[in-house]
DNA sequence: TGCAACTGTGAATGTCCCGTTTAAAATTCA
DNA sequence: TGAATTTTAAACGGGACATTCACAGTTGCA
């Protein structure tokens, strides 16, 4: 089944702009120029994401959160924000946004955006990463208890810790660059160094009990790849 | 090789100073200071990355962009712009730009921007090449992990090994000069000694089990072949 | 056959990447 | 608010890989 997403925006020359990078994309769109048909439009067509622009005739994009929300509906929606508007209300949980963009985006970065927002909603046509047990060399992961058991150690794993362990094992043997783990973990939009991601990796190393290393292997120029 | 960086920009000034910081940070830069003459440019230096001025003489950074990515050009770009001009509506969808600083900028914002966008556009060098397992002789190559397997024998691939042994793979036969090889691995602007290559043509040999050698023939004055 | 140009290869050198420590900043939690 | 934890940043040394060197071996051609 295709994904769905329903664009709520009234100015038509974005909206064009965006229905044709959607489906370029191989998403299903659907649109709604007016505030005020948005909550209808979304219980009626049942789209599996929404992209809601803030500023709307008929009713504002915080108005219609705040409905859809209000009536249990709990479809994804991505707010389109102009710079300098007042976004720390818009993810707050009182209105209940899932993630936002500043107006000028780039056309990647809203593809990046909508796409970690349908993984993480779990409507992602790539795989979840499992929440079972897993083990690395001697050690067991595991992820609801953010636990690594190695023998009678056990240590507390940190969410990027984790994170990157389960990539790891998502991708076993594969060669993982160092761009696309800090995407992956860190977003799309990050600035920081890419010194931070060997931090972690330190930790992991630690923690893993992976002295040598065995199991972490660092892919000089490259990145690292996790070998059993 | 070298990130390439078109910076398209009429003010001497801003031009030299970041020219400067980009050499500084060990990219290579090349520049243009006509809007009208900044699309050809673009298209015949092939940078990894244009920053682009909004105000030119010529022709604006819009117009620019929008050129460019009505040639399918898809090189990732990022505007400047002063404080005050409406980038607003028009610089992410219908354009294509992918991120914007505003002037005055600090040096560090540029540079982080540059960074996180040549990171979230993945350029990956080896990404043109296919990703599947493939065979020379004995021994199986996989670009996933990196690794090169011949029975029960197992070594490890550095990146620049594995390019090479993927562009013989995609010319398969054919024979290749060594500036060619030099200019595809290394870059157009390589001044190194061929021997180099050489090198690690010596290395792959040997990882090939190649000795006599049967698979990566030399073709004497001119460079090296592949045969099956 | 002999010369000149080209190539193979081990070893020396150089360069840049990564590992690691330390500390600061941000975040969480009491 | 202040302590504890997590995340990020900066700095530096070691080491892996890339490059060059030197010389022997090979090829092509007159």
């Amino acid at each position: 089944m295709k994904t769905k997403i329903l664009i709520v925006e009234d100015d038509p020359h974005i909206l064009l702009g965006l229905e044709e990078v959607l489906k370029s994309e191989g998403y299903e769109t659907a649109s709604c120029n007016r505030g005020d048909e948005a909550v209808a439009a979304a219980v009626k067509l049942q789209p599996t994401l929404i992209v809601l622009d803030v500023m709307l005739p008929g009713a504002s994009g915080y108005d219609i959160c705040k409905q859809l929300r209000a009536k249990k509906i709990s479809t994804p929606i991505l707010m389109l924000t102009a710079k300098g508007q007042e976004i720390d209300k818009v993810i707050g949980l009182d209105l209940g946004a899932d993630d936002y963009v500043t107006k000028p985006f780039g056309v990647r970065e809203l593809l990046a955006r909508i796409q970690a927002l349908l993984r993480r909603t779990g409507n992602a046509s790539e795989k979840n990463y499992s929440c079972g047990p897993f083990k690395i060399g001697s050690a067991t992961i595991d992820p609801k208890t953010f636990q690594i058991r190695r023998g009678k150690m056990v240590e507390e794993l940190t969410a990027k810790e984790l994170k990157l362990l389960q990539i790891f094992h998502a991708h076993a043997g594969e060669v993982l660059s160092r761009d696309k783990l800090l995407n992956e973990i860190w977003g799309y939009n990050y600035y920081g160094t890419t010194r931070t991601l060997d931090q972690v990796i330190v930790q992991l190393r630690k923690k893993l009990g992976d002295n040598e290393p065995k199991h972490l292997l660092t892919i000089h120029g490259v990145g690292y790849k996790l070998a059993d």
